[in-house]
DNA sequence: AAAATGACTTGATCCTTATCAAGAAAGTCT
DNA sequence: AGACTTTCTTGATAAGGATCAAGTCATTTT
């Protein structure tokens, strides 16, 4: 019976030029012609369960990824044991950038709810983008804009206290809900505190608290893994660490 | 007299089949053809001065640089004024990656020292990619190691202390000059204990202390900019942030 | 439905590192 | 050379967040 419902899914492959995410992924600025060549190379498997790993550190890097629907957290194990966890992944989001480098998966990838992804089998987008100018200009466009996003990263953790990095983190998640067409105020977040607070550089009490403190202070509801931001503003306010959201809260 | 010297210095241009940082730059991998094409777009101008910027913030990107000498420290301004140090490069290394996504550098880059640098325009590398396969391949490897190094140093700003990072800052120095011919113990750092602290996520006094203790344990010998590492393998201990680098020191 | 498990919250305490303050050393300028 | 500026060091204190310890709430298991 499991086969059977797997067997639908598989037949649900969304292609390219009919996928809402396009604008958002590797298609974004190609021509029809060329978004059709690109289809031709994509892979569309069956969806993860919670839980599943796409792939592992370690495991030979064959293909660039991207999350079709559900969500993925990225992490590469530390040398005690633990685990950094490297990014919250949405629909429409590349990932396994890292990997390129030397043919080899440095870190892992899990899926945090159902999810599914289309594999871009990497030696095929390098041929193609040998011959597809504007998918080779994409494709360095999207690894800049990575690092430019772990650019990012490195400022909050450098920099930002506690309260600053969990309004990022929540404006990070509005922001890209809102780029999907979900509401930016109104969402649930598929990771748990203790990863959250992994992902920030912060205990998990810490989180635990900031969310509680947030909500005394009327920024946002949160129950669980739902969360609604009643202000954002104010979070933006939080984020640029000016401190004029608490004076602008007293004002008030 | 100084237009005299500034033309002996642009004299001095070294083909990339002559350089001796070819093999830690674009041209790795390359065959020698391949190497003299790439060689054909590639700009040598004139050094800059210690404080001299590459480029800065907002400046249109044209180009990729390899620092052939010198060093440089690429930053981001931070909301408050105040600004992120991003990196320290050595020669061999390429800067200005993060800009190629939106065609504006969003960082700056400044000399650290009287620094040389080769110029790609990016344009024109594009093109040359397109037709050598090799050289695209090159650069997708380059673009994903730097996501890679970014990674290393989310994991470094989350979970490491104070302690974990000078030693992970020293050992990476120790590393690059080594890798390059020079020591791997005795080394002159080109940054101020101000701009170590920034880029570490820690305060001023606290690299100054730390320094202090390092020496004061005879991990190192620190006078002003020049350090000398005295047990290097210690400092990989203090790395692993197992702990046993106090314990096997007590052990002597 | 009760029990068990895991996730989250809350409180109390401690520790690391930031901040504040001042002095020393090095480098710059006239 | 002497004054000035900047960088670095060192000490004292404070604060932010981690850690430790319980307890609560959900969810899953039996």
């Amino acid at each position: 019976m499991t086969s059977r419902k797997v067997v639908s899914f598989e037949n649900i492959k969304v292609a390219c030029k009919n996928c809402s995410l396009a604008t958002l992924c590797l298609p974004m600025g190609l021509t029809p012609d060329d978004v059709e060549r690109l289809d031709g190379i994509i892979k569309r498997g069956r969806p993860y369960h919670r839980g599943d790993h796409l792939y592992r550190g370690g495991d030979k890097f064959n293909s660039l990824r991207v999350i079709t629907s559900g969500s993925v957290k990225t992490y590469s194990p530390n040398e005690d044991g633990g685990e950094q966890v490297l990014g919250f992944h949405l629909p429409g989001e590349l990932i396994g950038l890292d990997a390129i480098q030397d043919d080899n998966h440095t870190c892992s990838a899990i899926a945090l709810e159902t999810t599914a992804v289309c594999e871009i089998p990497f030696s095929q987008l390098e041929s193609l983008s040998c011959i597809m100018p504007s998918l080779q200009h994409q494709m360095y466009r999207l690894l800049s804009r990575e690092i430019g996003q772990e650019t990012e990263m490195l400022t909050l953790l450098g920099k930002k206290s506690a309260e600053e990095r969990l309004a990022t983190f929540l404006l990070s998640f509005s922001e890209r809900f809102k780029q999907r067409g979900f509401s930016a105020s109104d969402f649930f977040l598929s990771m748990s505190r203790h990863e959250i607070g992994n992902y920030l550089g912060l205990a998990v009490e810490t989180v635990s608290r900031l969310f509680t403190r947030f909500q005394d202070e009327n920024l946002l509801h949160v129950e669980r893994k739902h969360v609604q931001l009643l202000n954002i503003p104010r979070l933006y306010d939080i984020v640029q660490g000016t401190d004029s959201a608490k004076s602008s809260q007293s004002r008030i």
